[in-house]
RNA sequence: GGUAGGGUAUCCAAGUGGCUAAAGGAUGCGGACUGUAAAUCCGCCCGCUUCGGCGUUCGUCGGUUCGAAUCCGACCCCUACCA
């Protein structure tokens, strides 16, 4: 019998257990771990979450773990260089948004979430020193992106040693039969059930789920990249942004992010790339803000790119509240904040990006001379609007 | 602790006294073509600018020099080998 638990992962460690003890009914603790260094769950994390809930409607305990103490080291996981370390309040900060975020996915009743620095703070140096007892570096070694760094003489902090311990000890704490998150994770994970083997306990499954491609279409999504989907996104970029992926990774954001089965996929394919883009962009959108919203996304953004129009709503700013002494075009753009500098505004008008109520700029220093009651629009490249009123 | 190599812009990487805001990639941005896809082509890519310039940058601080990413000194950091 095929198992849909299985579906959409990559590497089962310990598979034949995991499907015993799901097929007798055994109410299995699933444990995921992030790492709130940063505040914004990503459509990567999207992937676990997705996986997560599917056990969870099956009467499994999801157990959230967020690494609030471990936030501070940085998990090295493909970084050749270590994460800056944050406060207390930072970390407390964003575990909050995370879990914000993440119930959104989530059956927040059925979640069981815990937080490692309840043990850790109260661990002394004696103790963690036994941890790494059992571990030797020639294990860590085997890390590959520990290996990579170290023949490439890449520095490797102890500290970054540590992470994967850390993250298994958790695991002995959690007393987690299966812990699940994306690919890169899998030597942590490994870890961890390895470290419950030698205290005698059940060894947890390991389960690796892919890892979801970002915008640009090579690269892993993530937010050092710059090239992810927030769960906190307006829908319209969540919209927008899933219009920029390439065919080629829209099958596995159907696959990954919405579950579609194979069948379905394929008969997707034979509609216009586009109209397939613009269904999983609507589909994405509604996951997060409900269809409605959705539609009108949906609607907007074939009449803003597709016929060309002006979309209805963006960003307004009213000429009199800005601060600036002379109303040209580049200070009054400046003055937006929207751009890196009024350098990127000259080199933008330069190149013939910016139009005025739909007129080519040429002259950066044109006075936006007095505005009637309907504003000035503003389009700078392809996706900034901008309306400004007296 | 010793010896050797290294630290250059968002990333990789060239540059060993003036022609260097600093070659070449990559990423990114704008334009053309499109479907805000891919591919391709053109342009831009430290900041400010009254477009004359001005200011800041090559690990840090100090020195030599008319002039330093480049030479000297001290210090910080990374890597390898030896201990």
């Amino acid at each position: 019998m095929k198992n849909y638990f299985f579906e959409n992962t990559e590497v089962i460690i310990g598979e034949e257990e995991l499907s015993k003890n799901i097929q007798d009914g055994r109410k299995l603790n699933v444990k995921f771990g992030v790492d709130p260094t940063r505040p914004d769950l990503t459509f990567g994390h999207l992937v676990v979450f997705n996986k997560l809930r599917q056990f969870q409607d099956a009467g499994h305990t999801a157990i959230l773990l967020i690494g609030d103490y471990t936030a501070r080291i940085g998990d090295p996981s493909g970084r050749s260089d270590l994460r800056p370390e944050l406060s207390e309040s930072e970390v407390e900060k964003n575990a909050e948004t995370y879990l914000e975020q993440a119930f959104k996915i989530l059956d927040e009743d059925k979640t069981v979430v815990r937080r490692n620095s309840e043990w850790f703070s109260k661990m002394d140096f004696a103790d963690a020193l036994s941890l790494t007892r059992s571990m030797t570096v020639a294990r860590m070694l085997e890390r590959d992106d520990f290996e990579k760094r170290f023949k490439s003489n890449q520095p490797i902090s102890m500290v970054e040693f540590m992470y994967p311990l850390i993250q298994g000890y958790d695991s002995i704490v959690l007393e987690s039969d299966l812990e699940i998150g994306g690919s890169d994770q899998l030597f942590n994970m490994l870890v961890g059930r390895n470290l419950q083997k030698e205290k005698g306990m059940n060894s947890q499954a390991v389960m690796t789920l892919p890892l979801l491609v970002g915008l640009d279409g090579s690269r892993k999504m993530s937010k050092s990249y710059d090239n992810y989907i927030a769960f906190n996104d307006s829908p319209k970029d969540i919209f927008g942004k899933t219009m920029s992926i390439s065919d080629k990774v829209m099958w596995d954001y159907y696959r990954l992010l919405l579950l579609k089965e194979k069948e379905e996929i394929e008969s997707l394919k034979k509609t216009h790339p586009m109209e397939s883009k613009k269904q999983l962009a609507k589909q994405l959108t509604g996951l997060f803000y409900g269809s409605e919203q959705a539609e009108k996304e949906y609607d907007s953004f074939s009449e803003v790119f597709s016929k060309g129009k002006d979309p209805e709503d963006m960003p307004q700013f009213s000429l009199s509240s800005l601060k600036i002494d002379l109303s040209s075009l580049i200070n009054v753009l400046g003055e937006t904040k929207l751009f890196e500098s009024k350098g990127q505004i000259r080199r933008m008008i330069s190149q013939g990006g910016v139009k005025l109520d739909g007129e080519k700029v040429e002259n950066a220093d044109l006075l936006l001379g007095p505005i009637g009651e309907n504003g000035k629009i503003i389009k700078a490249g392809k996706k900034i609007f901008i309306r400004i009123v007296p």
